[in-house]
DNA sequence: TCAAGTATACTTGTATACAAGTATTATATC
DNA sequence: GATATAATACTTGTATACAAGTATACTTGA
C-alpha cells in the first residue's frame, strides 16, 4: 500500500539483519513515533505487502513486538499498543529497578575496566553531539547502559534488558533526533549526567548513582510529551507528502 | 528419532495451544529437567521430525525458548543453556526484585479483592496437596504469584513476569512432582509461607513480606540441587527404558 | 424495513519448497 | 602422509501453498 519507505530506523544498523528483524525494527519505529497509531489493527498480509516480504518474516516481527509489549496478538490481527506516558514511566520503573540492582553488584566488584569502557563511550557521545549525529548519539547512549548491565554477568538481568532495549532504543532515537535540532543545550546536561553516573560507579557512591539515574529520567521524562508530539507532527507531515 | 513422547508437560494444559506452543512447552520441560543436557545443539529439522510437525512451529518454539534464556540461537543450531544453580539464583533475583516492587505499589492500594483472590488460590493449593496432585499444586502456586503481580496493573512488570513464568512453571512442576512423593511435609511449610505472604499484603507489613519471600526462596533454593538431581535420575531412568 | 442464513473474503497456523550459505567429508595432488 | 580442493550434506531464512476457522457482506424471505 504505502510504497514510500521512510526508513525511520537507521538502515546501516540493519546490515546483517534478517528481513524479520528489518520489519520489526521499522514497524517498532513507526509505532513508537505514532506514525502507526495506537489501536490500529495490523494484518500479516497487509504488512507483508507493505514491506514487500512474505508472511514468514512478518510473523516473526509481530511475535517480537508482542514480546516487547508494543503490540498485542489477538485471534484476529495484531492490535497496536504503542507508548503512552504510562508505558514510558513503566519502562523507566524497570530501568530504575535493574540498574539499581546492577549497581549493588558493581559495588562489590572491580570496576576499573568498566569505568574505562564507559569513558570511551562517553567520548563517542561527545563526538556524536559535535557532529549533530543523533543516531550515533542514541546508539552510544543505549550502549552506555547496556555496558553497565553486562558488567555484572547476570543472564536474567540481561534478558530483561534485551526485552526493553529495542523499545528504549527507538524511543531515544526519535527523541534525540528532535532534540539535536531544537534543544541542543540538552545534550550538555545529558553528558554531565552520564559523567555523574560514571563517577558514582567509580566511587561506589550509591546516593550519587540514584541521583544521576533519577536526573536522567527527569531529563527525558519531563520532556517526553512535547518532544514526542513534535515527532508525531513531523511524521504526520511526511505522511501527507506521500498521499 | 525418539518416538516415545513422555509428555513431561501436562497435556491438559495444552488444550487450545498451537503446535508451536506445544513444542515449546515440552522442549522447555526436557531442557529444565535435564533430559536434554546443557550444551546440546538442537536442529530445527531433527526437532520437527521428533515432534512430527513442520519446521514452522519448531522455529517459533525455538524463538520463544531463546527469549526465555534457556537456549541460545547461533548461526548453526540452537545451543541448550538450561538451568544451572546460577540461573536459578538469577531467576529468584528477578522475582525478588519485581515482587518487592509490586509490594511497594500494593502498599498504596486497596488490597481487599486481591487478598480474597489469594485466599481462594491458597485453598486450591491445599486441596491439590490433599489429593497429591503436584501439577495442580504447581499451577496454583504460579497463579498465586501472577495474581499478585497482575494486581498493580503494570504492563512492563507483567512483561518481565511473562518471560520468567514458563521457566518458573516448568521448574516448580518438576520440583513439586518429586517432593510430593518424597518430602510431603515440605508442603505444609510452603502453605505456611504463602499464608505469611497474604498476611504481609493484608497488613502491608514490608518486613514480613520480605521475610516470607526469602523464606520461600530458601525453601526452594536450598533443596534445589538434590531435587533436581533426583529428577534427572528419574528422567534418565525413563530414557533407558525406551532404548 | 428487518431478520436469518448463506456466500465470500478475510484471518491464522502449519506444511512444504527453494535459495543461499556453511561445515564436513572425500578426493586428488604433492 | 599432509595439504588443497571439490563434492556433499547439512544449516538457516524466506516464499508459497493450503486448511480450518471467523467476520463481513449480501441475498433471500417475510
Amino acid at each position: 500500500m504505502d510504497e514510500t519507505k521512510e526508513h525511520l530506523y537507521p538502515i546501516k544498523w540493519l546490515t546483517k539483519a534478517s528481513a524479520g528483524d528489518r520489519v520489526a525494527s521499522e514497524l517498532r519505529m513507526r509505532i513508537i513515533s505514532g506514525k502507526i497509531e495506537s489501536g490500529t489493527i495490523l494484518s500479516e498480509n497487509k504488512l507483508a505487502a507493505d514491506f514487500a516480504v512474505s508472511r514468514s518474516p512478518v510473523r516473526e516481527a509481530l511475535k517480537t513486538l508482542a514480546a516487547e509489549n508494543i503490540i498485542r496478538l489477538e485471534r484476529m490481527g495484531a492490535v497496536v499498543i504503542g507508548l503512552t506516558e504510562k508505558e514510558i514511566e513503566e519502562i523507566y520503573d524497570v530501568r530504575l529497578l535493574i540498574e539499581t540492582f546492577v549497581f549493588e553488584r558493581l559495588a562489590q566488584m572491580n570496576v576499573n575496566v568498566l569505568v574505562n569502557e564507559l569513558s570511551k563511550i562517553l567520548e563517542m557521545m561527545k563526538v556524536a553531539i559535535k557532529y549533530q549525529d543523533a543516531d550515533e548519539f542514541s546508539y552510544q547512549d543505549v550502549l552506555f547502559h547496556e555496558t553497565i548491565i553486562r558488567a555484572i554477568d547476570h543472564s536474567y538481568m540481561l534478558m530483561i534488558w534485551n526485552n526493553l532495549k529495542p523499545v528504549m532504543e527507538s524511543f531515544i532515537l526519535l527523541s534525540m533526533r528532535v532534540r539535536i535540532k531544537e534543544k541542543y543545550e540538552d545534550f550538555t546536561r545529558i553528558i554531565k549526567n552520564h559523567e555523574l553516573y560514571i563517577e558514582a560507579i567509580k566511587t561506589k557512591d550509591r546516593t550519587l548513582m540514584i541521583k544521576s539515574l533519577h536526573k536522567n529520567f527527569d531529563d527525558v521524562q519531563g520532556k517526553v510529551e512535547d518532544l514526542w508530539r513534535s515527532q508525531q507532527l513531523l511524521v504526520k507531515g511526511e505522511e501527507q507528502e506521500n498521499d
